[in-house]
DNA sequence: ATCCTGTAGTA
DNA sequence: TACTAC
DNA sequence: GGAT
């Protein structure tokens, strides 16, 4: 891999010389020169970054802001080192006492409507997440023997160490023993489990006296109305989706959505190349995924301006016209968004055409599939958000947020600072993930590294069934379903 | 006190 | 606005 | 909940 004689290796070494202080400005500017220094448009490609054009005089209190930013990357959560320690399995009780505490939390979070900003109860909630993290790789043994200064020397705070011994001796936090957690919020918990239902619309169906699932679907039977149409058709395979996609079932799900799109290629635009290939937590290497996540892209539509939306809609729906209806032999169970043919206005959008719906291969569950059509130009800044993962995606836009820039899955823009919120046009073209990284001046992580909170064991399983499937599909010429790891 | 893990699509 | 995608 |  040609990356690694000028890539992540050499930037290691120079974040030394930073650290120090001594040659910074060089370093700086050769690590991640043009736009985050000079201002400039410019065009990455694999190999190395072209100027073409300049955005605006250089701002020195801006270019300071970035210089900051960049020497604190480290503390990102999508440039922390990849893989937490190994896993133990033990001092379960006091993780299932926590995870009641983040479940009392939620309930908390889930009652705040309508406002912008995640409450104060939600980074508690992830802040106790991250307590569990801190148990499972806080070595294998029982934390009930331990003393104060054994838990100080493992990193925990005092205020870890409070909840845990309060856990210790009653079994369950304050929080969660003085908090009455009524019929209607556990009711509230079970419907927003079903695809379409929020916070909102749970409680909605509280107030109208629905107890449970399977109350509701009763209550459809008489008054269909409570609830929208994609809810009932989400209702209609609630248990097929709580339960999680083997990657063998994931892996024939994306083959058969990749190869309707070559299908879909020959009939809307013969001749040309299309990309197809799964994202989401399938790409990252996942042992089992929620959900399949396709993105495809039409070469042909490089030369058409990235406003035609039409086209990526048309393609979209000859796409799921080829995969066809399961009731009549077909993959497609049901739709969760109208389709763009049911739509028949011009749109200049220069975002995706979307799919969400259920699919259902036979004798297998029923599944949820998303499928994106973007424009090629926008194929890297898709590939990067569409892979994810939440986390990772979020962390990465905070850091270009901080260097002035917004990050999102069509490109990067600048952020205007006139003081209002306002965002300028997109500033960089980039071919491939490696450039976006490049850009931002962040150090590159493959997809199977992009989970920060994830044990090193974990990834080293990712990777390892990626390079394996890949050799595998390659031997027996199947349809490839994921980017070619060597040349993307 | 305030921030933290963001941005955009469909309905 | 609510819910969804990562 | 923890850092500033
Ligand atoms: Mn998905």
């Amino acid at each position: 891999m040609k990356h690694t004689e000028d890539g992540p290796v050499q930037m290691q070494s120079r974040m030394i010389d930073l650290e120090s202080g001594s040659s910074f400005h060089s370093v700086y500017e050769q690590s991640f020169t043009h736009a985050s220094l000079e201002s400039q448009i410019h065009l990455s490609s694999e190999n190395g970054t072209k100027v073409i054009g300049i955005v605006d005089t250089k701002n020195a209190c801006e270019l300071a802001k970035r210089k900051r930013t960049f020497s604190k990357r480290n503390e990102f959560a999508c440039q922390w080192p990849v893989g937490n320690r190994e896993l133990n399995y033990r001092n379960q009780d006091i993780i299932n006492a926590l995870e009641r505490k983040i479940e009392v939390l939620n309930d908390r979070v889930g009652e705040i409507r309508g406002t912008k900003k995640q409450p104060q109860e939600y980074w508690r909630a992830q802040k106790t997440k991250m307590l569990i993290q801190k148990i499972k790789s806080s070595g294998d043994e029982n934390m009930n023997k331990w003393s104060q200064v054994e838990f100080r020397e493992k990193g925990f705070t005092q205020n870890n160490i409070n909840v845990i011994q309060e856990i210790l001796k009653n079994g369950d936090c304050e929080l969660v023993r003085y908090t009455h957690i009524c019929p209607s919020q556990k009711i509230k918990r079970q419907l927003t489990k079903v695809w379409g239902i929020g916070p909102a619309r749970a409680d909605d169906l509280v107030k109208q006296g629905i107890t449970s699932i399977d109350n509701l679907k009763e209550k459809l039977k008489v008054d269909p109305e409570i609830v929208s149409d994609r809810v009932k058709r989400a209702l209609l395979h609630y248990d097929d989706l709580q339960t999680r996609i083997p990657r063998d079932e994931a892996a024939l799900i994306a083959t058969t959505v990749c190869q309707a799109a070559h299908v879909a290629a020959r009939r809307c635009s013969p001749g040309s190349k299309v990309t197809a290939f799964a994202a989401g937590s399938f790409r990252r290497g996942k042992i089992d995924c929620g959900d399949v996540d396709i993105l495809v892209t039409c070469h042909a539509w490089e030369k058409i301006h990235v406003q035609s939306y039409n086209n990526r809609a048309h393609f979209l729906d000859t796409i799921l016209e080829s995969l066809g209806e399961v009731n009549q032999g077909g993959f497609l169970a049901a739709d969760l968004v109208e389709r763009p043919c049911t739509k028949r206005k011009i749109n200049f959008s220069d975002g995706p055409a979307t799919y969400m719906g259920i699919c259902q291969l036979p004798n297998k569950k029923a599944r949820r599939l998303d499928i994106k059509v973007y424009h090629p130009s926008q194929l890297a800044f898709a590939m990067l958000y569409f892979s994810g993962n939440d986390y990772f995606n979020r962390s990465m836009r905070s850091f270009a947020n901080k260097c002035g820039w917004s990050l999102s899955d069509k490109g990067i823009r600048k952020r205007l600072d006139d003081g209002t919120d306002s965002i300028g046009p997109y500033i960089t073209e980039c071919r491939s993930e490696r450039a976006i990284f490049e850009q931002l001046g962040l150090e590159y992580r493959e997809p199977y590294e992009r989970d920060p909170t994830a044990s090193f064991v974990d990834i080293e399983a990712a990777h390892a069934r990626l390079v394996y499937e890949a050799q595998e599909r390659r031997k027996a010429s199947e349809l490839p379903i994921l980017p070619d790891i060597y040349t993307l």
